[in-house]
DNA sequence: ACAGGCATATGATTTCAATCATATGCAAGC
DNA sequence: GCTTGCATATGATTGAAATCATATGCCTGT
């Protein structure tokens, strides 16, 4: 398990097919690999957006200030809480079908903080479509693009969220 | 919060464009809805797959319980920790972009467990497309159909044929 | 200044899942 | 037994994202 002292960290899998897919992103403050702790191993790969700082948590040390903190475990349970609905958010995005749908679904959330590309891999799409669909939103005008790579939502948009 | 006694429950969400999708899968003795302890409001569908027996636990008790009985709430996290692995495997799955490959993915996770639509909303594709590539699957000898709607993976052969 | 690598960005073509359409089977209700 | 509704299942067509191809811009290193 990790706690991430500053940075940003997107925790990655690929498929057999050799898609990276991006499962949730961390940020200053956030802890990881939360399962590992009831695990004897548990695989996932990290790559640091920024310089990040990362420390390495004792999971025997977790379960032991869990069993004699209870909120330290309830702060813990609220943090799971959390995650399991940012994954939900990711469910959701990636049941949408259209690209452009999901792309400005995306923006809304504000996933857009680096590149184009890795926007698009958090989209679960090829930066092609991407493009594509950010060209439409801003000929359409429900977005604009103050700079080269730099996409925003036209105006303030109250996107319906999921809970 | 809810405690499934016994039955399954599918949790679903709604996309704009009306598309179902399944987000988590409760069966006997999971919890439900954890968000919802920390949250004024929390919005979610649950569907019945069966006869099912669901207790709604009071969240001022559960976040009590919690504060006091250091077993609880690791307990809870255990079961948090375990959801976010489920929440992970199905964004991987979701991420396997030929229908072929999610469908022998999904069946080898076990996830068809009851009708074929409801395994094709579980894999977020068409049921059209998931009879073809199921058909293709077993034409190809990768899974066998021993009835109408039943579907396995096919043995693995363990001794090389020497024809 | 130049070269290389990668992101940004767009157009053409291909691929394949969604959609549309249809037929059959099964179970429940009358 | 008959009707209805939905699951099972398949084929044809359509649509849109992926893939392929390419050009430009930016940044880093030499």
């Amino acid at each position: 398990m990790f706690f991430l002292e500053y940075g940003a960290v997107n925790l990655i899998r690929h498929t057999d097919a050799g898609q990276k897919v991006s499962m949730f992103r961390a940020v200053s403050g956030d802890t990881m690999a939360e399962p590992a702790l009831f695990s004897e191993t548990y695989h996932c790969d990290a790559v640091a957006e920024d310089s990040s700082s990362v420390l390495c948590l004792d999971k025997g040390l977790v379960l032991d200030v869990m069993a004699q903190d209870p909120s330290f475990a309830t702060s813990l349970v609220q943090r799971l809480a959390m995650q399991v609905q940012t994954y939900r958010r990711r469910l959701e995005l990636l049941a949408i079908r259209s690209a452009e749908d999901r792309v400005i679904a995306g923006l809304a959330d504000g996933r857009l903080t680096g590149s184009v590309m890795n926007f698009a891999a958090d989209l679960g799409l090829s930066h092609e479509a991407v493009y594509r669909a950010l060209s439409k939103l801003v000929r359409d005008g429900r977005i604009v693009r103050p700079a080269r790579g730099i996409y925003e939502m036209s105006e303030p948009v109250s996107v319906p969220r999921s809970e």
